[in-house]
DNA sequence: GTGGTCACG
DNA sequence: ACGTACGTGACCACT
């Protein structure tokens, strides 16, 4: 049977508004919104792909003075309305769909959703229907011929998830035309439909699954006076809410016969009108869907917008002449064009912009001693700027022919990170076009990805097939201008020079530098693991009666609740949760789990840690990168490999510490702050309390289980320390019973009293959540002590779980972000004393709230000092920061 | 390429 | 009534 595709235009363009909203609304260069166009699209587009259906329509709400009835004006009028932003672009969506040639459906009185239910029905007999919607309430028009393809968005990415009525029936236990009954009772207070008092979906549910319908749940408490199913408050409010009953069992239901007229040969699919639909998406700016479309090849060419000169450096005379004007300006923009950036012989070309000329020096004229005789001195002197991209790469490049760039000026990747700090995929191309309007002219020739590579494999070929020299380096000047005034407008100009700009050298210096390993503990760790992983596994087998993949979260699954009958706890997405928690609640179940649960720790340490590791060892060091620009917080990350996750928990795991050693003749050190996050919030709440705590130097998790739990000094006990410390986490996490409750095994409303009894003592903090997340829902944006700011959009959301999400990372930013913007400093100085000092010894390693230098022994005693204060005093709060130190010949012993 | 799982702060 | 703790990255299976 072919395929229908029915699209609830509002429901999508609203899930587009939501889904894609970053920092500032995506909006085209006259200040047209797009971001709901981008997000239907995407939504769309992927569809498409999957579906592939023959036949297509699209439905829109159509507003008239006509009501269905007098109740449903004041419904009506009730819902929000949508926003400018959103509204604005409903009729350049339409308009696209039209130039699609997909037909458009609306009818003036009615909403998109009724449209598309009696379409559905209509034509379910002859097609295979399938409705793309946002709204779960289109789940009562399932049925055989009609699925519900329900779009999620994370992080940009698009899944569809189909909804048959076995999923229904699965997930409710009930037939998708039956949902209208639950609704009936329960009601739904964003549609403003009132259900009845007191019957929430829980309730509603097992009252459907077990009387069918509202109307038979009333024959029944009619016909059977003495019945005891149903009583109490309950059976009240049902018997006293019969109208209500009705009334909301008519607006939650979907109409399946408003009057429209099409036939079915409206509904083809038919080609587009590639040239208009080119021209309106290049005019919204959204050329991604240019190409996804196939609307054609598009030559973008970069109008109205003076490149400058391009000048060919092919003379010493010529070049004498730019580093004097260097000198003279003391600012440039320069790239380095590159198929290989640990060698000098991959670059090549470098690039350098001022005064709207591009100079090019390419690779025939400029051999590395006549570029280090050159060019050594513009980069080492910190009073002539340099304005680039990625410029971690280029000092680890530079650094690798004795050029030692320490001093950036301006970086338009980290400036960008800085302006949109949700952002984590960044490339030059997509930038430069963001903020100049430049469009380079082939995706080929210039990189793709931010990060620095030991070792990039670029296609030289492709690498000079289309000049954009000019483009790039007007590209990045312009950029850099616009940026800087971005930075200035948020106020994130002083963290973007005095911290983030800084920081680049110390970073790139840390990935050069990298730490040494002693690869015969992967040898004996992984033999170890080894005989232990194949115990396990022959024990599992056993234990099963068969042999599976254990690997397989499925296969498993299967094992242990079907074949073996275990209770199951918790379901995902794919079928049965066969993670720790639910491992851990089986433990004396069935032998087979603590076997399991021990074999997942072995194959992890082995897969990721002893295998995992290996190949990333270079001469008996590992560089991991450390990236500036991956995190909302503006925590830093560690990737290939990752070095910020080495076990520590287990007395197992943290065996594999042995690896990371110190050098001949050095020791490391590692030093890290004490409780780093609840001082910095104990400083920004000004919470009197637990500043008088630090100041102190009380345990902060004893004086809290005192506080909670009403014990003196001497009754707290180690498990009561430990609930304590869970809800101080919980705290900096940003509270809620449930998940306190989740985490320290208890009952929510358990986890509420210590919530209470945790505000009532620190009300200082009480006031600060409170007052942050006021300040977040008015401005959609929450910032660090340093000003790292990150937007929340969600916080605004009509989604409850998106708002609660958005009131959490409101309490949690602040903190997590100020102890980040504080340990970077700290590197800064540390850094830079290390360097004044003409000490040797190298920090290595940053993970969070902890530093490592590779110290030379000479050096130790000096070091030491260096680190603690330098960490100590990076900052000045109204409280001291504390910092310990340990030594040792490997990280095992240092920690 | 995504989802599940698990390592860290 | 609603269903999650905040921030990451790597590996495996599976589609």
């Amino acid at each position: 049977m072919d395929k229908l595709l029915i699209i609830d235009g509002n429901s999508i363009l609203n899930r587009g508004f939501y889904g894609v909203s970053g920092s500032n609304l995506l909006r085209t260069k006259d200040g047209i919104y797009t971001n709901a166009i981008y997000g239907f699209l995407g939504i769309m587009q992927k569809v498409l792909k999957e579906q592939k259906p023959k036949y297509i329509c699209a439905s829109f709400d159509l507003k008239a003075p006509t009501f269905r009835h007098k109740q449903y004006a004041e419904y009506k009028a009730n819902r929000k309305g949508m926003p400018y932003e959103l509204e604005m672009q409903m009729s350049y969506m339409k308009e696209i769909l039209r130039l699609m040639n997909i037909f458009i459906i609306e009818k003036e009185g009615y909403e998109a959703d009724d449209i598309v239910g009696t379409i559905a029905k209509q034509m379910k007999d002859e097609l295979d229907v399938k409705i793309l919607t946002g709204d779960r309430d289109s789940f009562q028009l399932v049925e055989d011929n009609i699925n519900i393809l329900l779009p999620h968005t994370v992080r940009g990415q698009t899944t569809m998830e189909i909804i048959t009525s076995e999923v229904i029936k699965e997930k409710y236990g009930i037939e998708p035309i039956q949902l209208i009954q639950v609704k009936a009772l329960m009601g739904d207070p964003s549609d403003n439909i009132p259900g009845v008092p007191g019957i929430g979906e829980k309730t509603a549910l097992s009252l459907i699954q077990k009387y069918n319908s509202v109307d038979e749940i009333y024959s029944f408490i009619e016909n059977n006076p003495e019945q005891k199913e149903i009583k109490g408050k309950q059976l009240e409010n049902i018997r006293n809410n019969r109208p209500l009953a009705i009334l909301s069992k008519e607006l939650g239901t979907i109409m399946i016969n408003v009057p429209i007229e099409y036939t079915k040969k409206d509904l083809i699919q038919k080609n587009y009108n590639d040239a208009e639909l080119y021209e309106l998406l290049k005019r919204l700016e959204l050329r991604t869907y240019i190409g996804k479309f196939e609307l054609g090849e598009i030559e973008e060419t970069t109008n109205e917008i003076d490149l400058g000169n391009i000048v060919e450096i092919y003379e010493d005379k010529k070049l004498d002449e730019l580093i004097s004007l260097i000198k003279d300006k003391k600012e440039f923009v320069y790239y380095f064009s590159d198929n290989d950036r640990y060698t000098f012989e991959g670059i090549n070309e470098f690039i350098i912009y001022l005064d709207n000329v591009t100079y090019s020096l390419n690779k025939e004229y400029m051999t590395l001693d006549k570029f280090k005789k050159y060019f050594k001195d513009i980069f080492e002197n910190k009073d002539i700027h340099k304005i680039g991209y990625d410029t971690k790469r280029d000092y680890i490049f530079l650094y690798g022919i004795d050029i030692y760039f320490e001093d950036v000026f301006f970086d338009i990747l980290i400036a960008d990170y800085l302006i949109e700090s949700t952002k984590t995929k960044f490339n030059l191309k997509d930038m430069i076009r963001q903020y100049s309007s430049i469009v380079l002219k082939k995706e080929e020739n210039i990189l793709n990805s931010e990060q620095i590579s030991f070792d990039l494999g670029f296609n030289q070929e492709a690498t000079n097939k289309v000049d954009n020299r000019r483009e790039i380096a007007k590209g990045i000047y312009l950029s850099y201008i616009e940026l800087k005034n971005k930075l200035q407008d948020t106020k994130q100009l002083e963290l973007f020079n005095n911290i983030e700009m800084r920081l680049v050298p110390v970073l790139g210096n840390m990935e050069v530098v990298g730490i040494q390993v002693d690869e015969s503990v992967l040898d004996e760790l992984g033999k170890d693991v080894d005989e232990k992983v194949i115990q396990l596994q022959k024990d599992i087998y056993e234990s099963a009666g068969e042999e599976f993949n254990i690997s397989s979260p499925k296969q498993l699954g299967e094992i242990l609740f079907e074949k073996l009958k275990l209770q199951v706890i918790k379901k995902n997405k794919t079928g049965y949760s066969t993670d720790v928690d639910v491992l851990e609640s089986l433990e004396n179940a069935h032998p087979i789990i603590p076997k399991l649960l021990e074999y997942r720790k072995y194959v992890k340490l082995k897969t990721t840690y002893i295998d995992g590791i290996r190949p990333y060892i270079l001469n008996n060091r590992i560089h991991t990168k450390l990236l500036q620009t991956s995190t909302a917080t503006g925590r830093l990350s560690s990737i290939e490999p990752n070095l910020q996750n080495i076990p520590v928990r287990t007395e197992y795991g943290k065996n594999l510490r042995k690896l990371f050693v110190s050098k001949d003749n050095c020791v490391l050190l590692d030093a890290d702050y004490s409780q780093i996050e609840l001082r910095v919030l104990s400083h920004i709440a000004n919470d009197e309390v637990m500043l008088q705590a630090f100041k102190d130097n009380v345990d902060i998790h004893t004086l809290t289980a005192m506080q909670v739990f009403d014990l003196k000094k001497d009754e707290v006990k180690p498990a009561d320390r430990q609930s304590a410390k869970a809800v101080n986490f919980g705290i900096v996490y940003g509270i809620s019973d449930y998940g306190l409750a989740k985490n320290i095994g208890k009952g929510v409303k358990e986890a509420k009293i210590y919530i209470d009894k945790y505000f009532d003592t620190y009300k200082g903090i009480k006031e600060y959540m409170s007052d942050i997340i006021t300040f977040a829902k008015e401005n959609e944006y929450v910032d660090t002590m340093f000003g790292h700011r990150r937007y929340i959009p969600e916080i605004n959301s009509s989604n409850y779980i998106q708002r609660q999400f958005g009131e959490r990372v409101a309490m949690n930013t602040a903190i997590q972000g100020t102890a980040a913007d504080i340990i970077k400093i700290a590197m800064i100085n540390i850094y830079n004393k290390l360097k004044e000092e003409s000490l040797k010894s190298k920090l290595v390693l940053q993970i969070h709230d902890e530093l490592i230098i590779e110290t030379y022994e000479e050096e130790v005693e000096k070091v030491k000092i260096i680190l603690k204060e330098g960490m100590e005093e990076a900052v000045s709060l109204k409280i001291p920061l504390n910092v310990e130190v340990e030594q040792g010949k490997n990280w095992f012993e240092a920690k």
